[in-house]
DNA sequence: GTTATTTGTGCAAACGTTGGCATTACATGA
DNA sequence: TCATGTAATGCCAACGTTTGCACAAATAAC
């Protein structure tokens, strides 16, 4: 009973203000026979003000649905409440459940979020990016392009004051907060559990070598070869230039994989989109999964386990990585204080074993 | 050679606005000795202004890089450039597409996207609703909320004269653009498909009833049936309250389907969300597909052909939705006078027939 | 009972743009 | 020559907010 009257008044309440023209801090003012400022303070409790007159004015304000003009706000102090997104895709089952954790605190917070692609594209990356300088954002949540190796740009919009926080493919040499998966760590569990899976010629799909991400798990990958006493061969990586956006390129990868000798008894495939494309020419070519060769995804599907086979994954915590994100950026946006000290947040990923990775049973010791 | 040169050109160019603290109007009016007003309409020929002053003030303003500050722009038109997105969930394949779709347009047209989802809850799309108000959208582009039965929301919105532009998901009593699929063309194909292929129990796992789109695929699916001699069997249409958001919605709704008697010899899923589920349960039960039931999906699945198996499905243009939905909204939003002649295009949805709804082999004539 | 100090309030400018109206200069027609 | 017309430009207010400064009134200190 209360619960149906609680809901009735939140929308009646949102229908008014969605109907009436909004009145204005003016129309308070007149009514109230007060300046405008006094209203202006009495709202944000910003100056001294007397009890009587604060009260007066919240109430009215409360009864007529007053709601700040954002506009006008916005111009005001050059701020746009808006935050800039930049990103590789959204049809992406990884960055769309980002956003997805990004919109969350924005809408919470009354943040616009302006958001672009750069479909891996370093010149639309840069287009984007003064796109949204141009929008006056106040900060900027970025994961790079797979094309982009050098960050001036960035820091171009940096040194012009507008924070901005990395997450997931981060610029190294950049000094600002970010948030990234324990790219090494998860590495290491997926290569340590195709060894103990009984694979040991395991090759990587992987990111291009300039992006941080890739040089991290290529950094796991080894750790855990080497502790298995198992060589590293550079044959047995190979990398997407273009981060899979162009199919062809992970069908090349795929199939020099296989024509390797020996070929590889298991690939280790990083992003959701070389997954597909990897299992795609598996399938193509009617290879068996694990019985020709195992795979293992740093992926971020929302059920691998209707593939074919299951999936074996090590999974990413997407939406906390976007809500992390967005909370380290309003930190540096409303932080009074310049900040200098960064945090970068490492999350850790999580080993789902599923059928894909099944035991090697032609086990050798080669 | 001549295209490094464009590029680094672009780039620079770029690098500028970034940087500099970028020039307003009046600047370029003391620049120039002239009146802002003057600088004002030269930069956008509204008014009569002499060929020598336009050109000089066209010259300085691209020397210097001038951006017309968006917020002020704003504030003064009470319009700002900015389009609500109100829609069920960002992290799924076919609304991130959509979005992707709507983003390419919005970029290019220099607006911004505001985007909310609503969860399929109709209370979270009412304060969506009024939240995206209050930022003064220009026009919002909207599918609706699973849950939401009544549209009083949307018309308040579009009484204050608000455009509104809807897809996939459309309020069919408001009256205003909107862009579908064809989804009572792609049930019909669907059910016809399975009906061809020797399956004569054919379930249906969707949406709400109130949901437009489901009576359409239901319309379309008995249309099917009926050509075919099939008597319609109320048992095998399951909706899913929620939109499939709680996955226990989809289980009971299938193991009601698998407990019925006589158990359905295929299944129509109505979207992605549901699909997975679906797959999932009868993964989970050990049933073989199609040999022991076939699985047709409304889907938009990046790599459906990677499942398990192979998925058959009617794919909808996602992408190309998203993005006749934004230009049939900027219409509206652009037009002088006030359109009432309103468009429902409809998108016709293609079925790329896979594995899972093999030639239904126990083929009985009941 | 003066003079400081505090407390509360109002005035006005500013953010960058736009557009109605006023003004100027010059040309046209009677 | 004077009225009228027109083209080009300038002036100024407005959009709704915030905020430094000024000021009045009330309180405190001497």
């Amino acid at each position: 009973m209360k619960r149906v009257y609680l809901r009735m008044n939140i929308i009646i309440r949102n229908y008014a203000i969605m109907k009436s023209e909004s009145i204005t801090i003016k129309d308070i003012a007149k009514a109230l026979n007060l300046s405008f400022s006094t209203v202006s303070r009495a709202l944000k409790d910003s100056y001294k003000i007397s009890e009587p007159i604060r009260r007066k004015v919240r109430e009215y304000a409360n009864e007529h649905h007053y709601k700040p003009n954002l506009l006008a706000q916005s111009l005001r102090g050059n701020k746009g409440r808006s935050i800039g997104l930049l990103l590789p895709a959204i049809p992406n089952s990884f960055f769309s459940e980002v956003i997805s954790g990004i919109e969350s605190v924005a809408n919470e917070k009354d943040y616009k979020l302006i958001i672009t692609q750069s479909l891996e594209s370093y010149d639309k990356e840069v287009r984007s990016l003064s796109y949204l300088s141009w929008h006056s954002i106040d900060g900027l949540i970025v994961s790079v392009a797979a094309e982009t190796t050098s960050f001036e740009h960035f820091k171009a919009l940096q040194e012009k004051g507008t924070p901005v926080v990395f997450f997931d493919r981060i610029a190294n040499d950049i000094n600002t907060h970010s948030v990234t998966t324990d790219n090494r760590g998860g590495a290491y569990k997926a290569t340590k559990h195709l060894i103990e899976q009984g694979y040991r010629r395991i090759a990587q799909i992987t990111s291009p070598p300039a992006l941080f991400i890739t040089t991290e798990r290529l950094a796991g990958y080894k750790e855990a070869l080497q502790e298995a006493g198992i060589a590293f061969n550079e044959n047995y990586i190979k990398y997407c230039d273009h981060g899979g956006m162009d199919f062809n390129e992970i069908q090349t990868a795929t199939e020099a994989l296989l024509a390797a000798t020996p070929a590889p008894d298991a690939i280790f495939t990083a992003s959701d989109r070389i997954t597909i494309g990897t299992l795609t020419v598996l399938h193509k070519r009617k290879m068996k999964i694990p019985e020709d060769i195992a795979v293992i995804g740093f992926s971020n599907f929302s059920a691998p386990e209707i593939f074919n086979p299951p999936l074996t994954t090590i999974k990413q915590p997407a939406f906390e990585m976007g809500r992390q994100a967005i909370e380290l950026l309003l930190q540096l946006i409303e932080s009074k204080r310049p900040i200098k000290q960064f945090e970068k947040r490492v999350l850790s990923a999580e080993l789902i074993v599923r059928e894909s990775t099944g035991k090697n049973k032609r086990f050798y010791t080669g």
